[in-house]
DNA sequence: CGTTCTTGGGTTAACGTTTACTCATAAGCC
DNA sequence: GGCTTATGAGTAAACGTTAACCCAAGAACG
């Protein structure tokens, strides 16, 4: 198999511990074992084995990244934001996805925790708000760091996006393009949903639009459901003239629900999304769309989680919450 | 910290090695110190430590999964399947991305190898051919399987689609839909590009109708490529009416031009693109597409990878082909 | 020259499991 | 009742490292 420093020790006769601390770079060693060593090691092709190493140091430099789904452009970008992050820190990334279900994030976490992670990022499926699940992450106390979606009840580290903003903002722009019947397909039920949402109401009352019930409807976290909530916002009397929506993919549904209705985007309707997705801008009307910071949520929740694993004791958690911004593009570009 | 077998038996009063029979399931145990240990285990919350058990038994039920990109929705569902293939299994997957950067794969492959994973999945950047990378790992005979990507001049197992079929139903459908100056975006400088051109050629040949060099244009993989790749296209005198494109990013890239050039879609120029990622009937025009079975690689992928893990004895390299199946939608319905 | 450092290494014991044996005791059998 | 055979456990060693000490020999010093 591979080779060990055993190996390398009984070849050299020296001692094991001598092989270890020249290729830890630790203790003292002179230049001349030290090059025999390295040499050997070298010869062998030797790897060091962190499965053992992990043992004694009880660190496994892995982190375990419990997300929702892949598939997801969102959640795509944010691993890859992570797995960049930690890498220079000789981190591994264990993803996990569950799928939108709970139970399996549950026995997900507990696995990635058997595995022995130092740390774990979670975007947890808030729905039954599984604090027992949290709980066990504590009494093990190994850190972990809340991503995009907080959970209700817990006191932890958090990173996200400031959502309120994000429904603010893409309902004042719609505003400023002249739009006054402003609908909104507000997403699945979630924590973050209920915050856009509650942005999307203030702007509105700002400016003394009225907020008609009617015109906010679920619609999911997907394109399917874009498609469909759209359908149902043209079915009302009047129809909308500008529909925010829960995030990018619900607002290409969306907008093909309005093309194929025959109405003009954005004449008839102007559109907005969310996440600003890669190709959000190649779509045939590129989306306007507000830039949550995908990339830097990934990269501060991992440094955020970096910096815990490193400092023994436990800090007290962290809020961090990124400032969105207005992508504008071709689906409000109108005269108002 | 967490509780070990060592806690169980201590409290128990019995060995270690029989909380570690009761709680694996193996060998004789009266009905009733199995039921004590389990009770205790459950008390103490005791967990498995995988990182114990795995320097012991020498697997670490956990796979190494080593993609150019996961932004990139085509691995991305890769990935995905591939997890949801090996959890039942009880294995884990630890996902590296390289960007494209054939440095970062041979460092990461190691990586990966030094933690003793016990299999590797890789849709290997092909484009310096690193064989010395894959010696190394067969020399530590880790199981592996490539997948998507095939990489010259190794006999390794690999899962793909047939890339020349996805060249010539493409193109074929092209022609089926009256078209007869037929583009292609060709994608970047690797093996799949060639394949898939190649059956773009064998199409037009079949139908006698003239491979024209100058409307092959290389692309990249993205949109962005696509969308370049496109207007050089409308530059050429006649402009092309179809064009078959590497794969939907591209495609969509490529759509986007068409239409701000203002042509037709499909009407003057009709679209074909490889891969089917999942918002491709999400679009303003639907893509017509060559469905590769995304999905059902990673799944062949995966299932291959762990029969080679269970069976301790190397095998011969297995070859499994995806077939391709073309799925209409609008950017090609048009009349003959 | 005796004492104290420094240098370069070695010893021993973990880390938390599993594996391969061994060994009492009780049961079954003629 | 003496023999074999199950049964239910235990012992010792190993997996490949690292951590905490220890120690001999030579150097430096007064």
């Amino acid at each position: 198999m591979s080779a060990t420093m055993m190996d390398i020790a009984r070849d050299l006769k020296v001692s094991v511990v001598t092989v270890s601390k020249v290729l830890r770079n630790q203790g003292r060693i002179s230049e001349a074992t030290r090059k025999r060593v390295l040499r050997r090691a070298k010869q062998l092709n030797y790897q060091t084995n962190w499965v053992a190493r992990s043992l004694v140091t009880q660190r496994t430099y892995t982190i375990g990244l419990l997300l929702p789904a892949m598939t997801h452009p969102f959640f795509a970008e944010i691993a890859r934001a992570v797995a960049q992050t930690v890498r220079p820190h000789g981190y591994h990334v264990i993803i996990s996805c569950f799928e939108e279900d709970p139970e399996l994030e549950a026995s997900e976490a507990e696995s990635l925790l058997s595995r022995r992670v130092d740390g774990l990022i979670i975007a947890s499926s808030q729905l039954p708000c599984r604090l027992d699940l949290f709980k066990q992450v504590r009494e093990r106390s190994v850190p972990y760091v809340l991503i995009d979606r907080q959970v209700a009840g817990l006191r932890a580290s958090f990173v996200g996006v400031d959502n309120h903003a994000i429904g603010r903002l893409a309902t004042e722009h719609l505003i400023a393009r002249g739009c006054c019947r402003i609908g909104h397909l507000r997403g699945p039920e979630v924590r973050i949903a209920a915050e856009r949402l509650e942005g999307y109401r203030q702007a509105l009352a700002k400016r003394g639009l009225p907020a008609r019930s009617c015109y906010v409807v679920p619609s999911g976290y997907r394109d399917e459901g874009g498609y469909a909530g759209m359908r149902q916002l043209l079915g009302l009397r009047p129809i909308p003239d500008g529909v925010f929506c829960y995030n990018d993919l619900v607002a290409i549904g969306a907008m093909k629900a309005i093309l194929e209705a025959g109405l003009r985007l954005p004449h008839d309707i102007a559109v907005v999304g969310a996440g600003n997705v890669h190709f959000s801008d190649m779509l045939a009307v590129p989306l306007t769309t507000v830039d949550q910071g995908t990339r830097e949520m990934g990269l501060r929740a991992a440094e955020l989680l970096i910096e815990r694993i490193a400092s023994k004791r436990s800090m007290r958690p962290t809020r961090i919450l990124i400032p969105p911004k207005l992508v504008e593009r071709e689906s409000t570009r109108r005269q108002p």
